[in-house]
DNA sequence: TATCAGTAGCTAAACGATTTGTTTTTAGGC
DNA sequence: GCCTAAAAACAAATCGTTTAGCTACTGATA
C-alpha cells in the first residue's frame, strides 16, 4: 500500500511551502510560472490527487448526496436512482445509497448515521413502518438540525420539505375512467399497498370515479390488503362470488397476479375483462399476453426532480430558506391488449 | 439552517478545554464522573454528534465502501448491491452507490473521483465497454495506488485483484447437458451478451457438453450478438430454417424472447422444445406460462462475499499483502415448466 | 540613497476531532 | 506547614487542505 501523496510531501521534496505548492496547483497568480510547472510536473509525476476528505472539512460539506430507499428490488426506486444519479453526477455530486428495507429503524438509523457531516442532504422515499406507524419524528429532527431532506413517491404528510410526488390520485381517477368508457360496469379494485400514502390516494381516485359515473360502489369487488400472498386468496374470492368486467390494480403485482387468475379463470381478455394496473418499474407487464395496459411513472424523471430540487436547496446561500416546493410528476397510461377494445 | 454542535462550542460554553469535552464525551477514566456527567448532560442537550469528516481526516479511512455497477435496472445487480449492504451495516461501513453506464469513461471518471479519500476500497463489476476494448488500465492504477477493488460477475482477467464469480461454464454444461438428457438433439444457444467475460465462459460450457455426448456442433443453431434487437431478428431465422428440440439461452431476456416465439410458432413445451435459460435478476420467469426452468444466481450472497472479503482487506494489518483470492458461488438449475418431461 | 511598487514566496490559522505530553489542583502523610 | 503523589484538566500536535496576511527581494523612480 503505497503511500498517497500530500501537498506536504511535495513541499518537502521540492524545498518549497505547502501554501505554494497548494497555490501552484490552484493555477494562482501568485506563484511563478516557472515554479507552476517545475511543481505540477512533480505532482503528475507523482500521481498527486487532493485528498478530499481535508477539502469537506475546509470547506463544511461534501458534495455527497444521501438517498434512502425502502427497497432496492423494486426497480421503480432503481429507476428514481438513476434518474438522480445522473443529474448529481453532471452538477458533480456523489451519490451514498442505504436501503431502510421498509424498517422504520434502519431508516432512523440511516439518517442518523449519515446526517454528522459524510452527506450535505437527503432524498428518500418513507418505509412502510414509518408510513404504518405515521412516525415522522426522525425526519422532523434532520430537518431542524439543518441538513435538508426530498422525500419523493412515498411522502409524510404534515412534515416540511421539498417532495416529488405522482399525481396518484388524478391517475385512478382517469384510468378508472377510461374502463367506464371501455363500457365496464363492476370495476374490481386490487390493492396490495393500502398502508401506503400512494395505496390510500389511488384508492381515492377510484371512488370518485364511481362517484362521477354514479355506478354504486360494490365493496365485495374492493380487495384492500398489505400482503401480497393475502392478496391473492381474496382476489380468488371475488372472482368466485362475483361477475366482474374490470380491474384496476394498485401496483404492478397485482395486475400481473390478477392478469394470471382472469386467464385460469377462461375469461376473454380484453374482451370480457379488462385490466389496468400501475405500474412501478420495469416489470414485465409489456411483455405477458396479453400485455398489461399500465400507469406507468416516470420513474427517473421523478429521481432528476428530486435531485434538482435538492441541489438547488444546497446552494442556494441567500439568508432566509426559501419556501419548500412539491412537485407534481404526471403519469401516462400506457395502453396495451389488456384495454384492446374495439 | 441551524449551526452544529461541535466540541470547541460546547468547550466554551461550560467553560473547560476541548479536549477535555472529547475525553469526557469518550468515557476517558482522566475526567471526574462530575464533569463527565455535567459535560455528557450538555452534549445531549445541544444533540452533538462528532462530525464524521474531522474523525476520517484524523484516522486516514472513512469506512465507505465505494460499489460501481454497470446498469442499476438489471436487477441482478441489485441484487449483489442488496447483499453488499447487508454486510456492510453489519461491520459499520457505508455504501455509495454509482452507476458506469456500461461506459468506460465513466467508469474510469468514478474510479478516479472516489479514491481520493472518499472511499476505503471499491466493489465493482466491470463495464461492457471495458471487457470490449479489455481496457483494464484504470483498475491497474487505482490498485497501485492502494485502493483495494474486489470485482464480481464480469471480472477483469490479468487484473490481480480479489474476486467473486458464479461457476459460469460448470452451469452451462450442466444446463446443457440438463437439456441432452431430456433427449433434446437440436441444441440452439442464444446469447446477446457475447461480448461480456460471462457469456463466453457459458458458451464455452455449452460446446463442452456438445462435445462429451459427441453432438455435433450445428452453427446455424448458434446465435451470438450483443443487441436484444439483433437476436430476435436471428432467431427467427433459426425458428424458420431449422428443426431445435431444445434453447439454451445465456441472459434471462433471451429465454424470455425465445418463449415466446417458441409459442408463435406453435410448439408444444415443453413436450417439442425445452429451455432453460440464465436468470440474472427477478425478471418475470417463474411467473411466464409455461414458466421458465433457470440457472439461477446467487446475488445477494455474490454481494455479500464481495463485501466479506473487500471488508477483511482493509482491516488486514499485517505487513505484508495476503495473497488475492478468487471465490466461486455456485449457481442452482431452477427446473419449472419449460423442462418437465416426464 | 531612500522610497515605492510589484513579484514571489512564506507563515499561520482554520476546519473538527483525537491524543500525547504537560501543568495545575487536591489530598494525604509526616 | 511542607512535600509528594495521585487526580483532573489543559495545551498543542496531527490529519490535508485553503487562504488571509506577511516578508523578502528586485528594480525603478524621485
Amino acid at each position: 500500500m503505497k503511500a498517497k501523496a500530500t501537498l506536504k510531501q511535495i513541499a518537502k521534496e521540492l524545498n518549497v511551502s505547502v501554501s505554494t505548492v497548494s497555490k501552484a496547483l490552484n493555477d494562482s497568480p501568485e506563484i511563478s510560472e516557472q515554479t507552476k510547472t517545475k511543481i505540477k510536473e512533480y505532482a503528475k509525476l507523482k500521481n498527486y490527487k487532493p485528498n478530499v476528505i481535508g477539502l469537506n472539512l475546509k470547506n463544511r460539506k461534501t458534495k455527497t448526496i444521501g438517498v434512502i430507499i425502502p427497497n432496492i428490488l423494486n426497480s421503480f426506486f432503481a429507476k428514481v436512482f438513476s434518474g438522480i444519479e445522473k443529474i448529481a453526477d453532471e452538477k458533480g455530486y456523489n451519490v451514498i445509497m442505504c436501503i431502510s428495507n421498509e424498517s422504520l429503524e434502519k431508516e432512523a438509523h440511516t439518517l442518523e448515521m449519515l446526517s454528522n457531516g459524510t452527506i450535505d442532504g437527503f432524498i428518500l422515499s418513507v418505509s412502510e413502518e414509518a408510513q404504518k406507524q405515521n412516525n415522522y419524528d426522525h425526519f422532523k429532527e434532520i430537518i431542524n438540525d439543518g441538513t435538508p431532506i426530498v422525500m419523493f413517491d412515498r411522502i409524510a404528510e404534515g412534515i416540511d420539505c421539498d417532495k416529488v410526488i405522482v399525481d396518484d390520485f388524478d391517475s385512478a381517477l382517469d384510468s378508472t375512467q377510461r374502463l367506464i368508457d371501455l363500457g365496464c360496469k363492476n370495476i374490481a379494485l386490487l390493492s396490495s399497498v393500502d398502508n401506503l400514502s400512494v395505496g390510500k390516494l389511488r384508492f381515492e381516485g377510484y371512488l370518485k370515479a364511481l362517484e362521477k359515473n354514479n355506478i354504486p360502489v360494490n365493496s365485495n369487488l374492493i380487495v384492500r390488503t398489505n400482503s401480497e400472498e393475502d392478496l391473492k386468496v381474496q382476489m380468488e374470492e371475488v372472482f368466485a362470488n362475483n361477475k366482474i368486467d374490470g380491474i384496476f390494480a394498485l401496483e404492478e403485482n397485482d395486475s400481473v397476479a390478477a392478469l394470471k387468475i382472469g386467464l385460469k379463470k377462461g375469461y376473454k381478455i380484453p374482451e370480457e375483462l379488462c385490466i389496468i394496473g400501475f405500474a412501478d418499474g420495469i416489470l414485465a407487464s409489456r411483455r405477458l399476453s396479453p400485455s398489461l395496459t399500465t400507469v406507468s411513472q416516470h420513474g427517473i424523471e421523478i429521481g432528476e426532480e428530486a435531485a434538482k430540487l435538492l441541489i438547488k436547496r444546497l446552494e442556494d446561500d441567500s439568508e432566509d430558506e426559501p419556501p419548500y416546493e412539491t412537485k407534481v410528476i404526471k403519469t401516462v397510461l400506457k395502453e396495451r391488449e389488456t384495454t384492446a377494445r374495439v
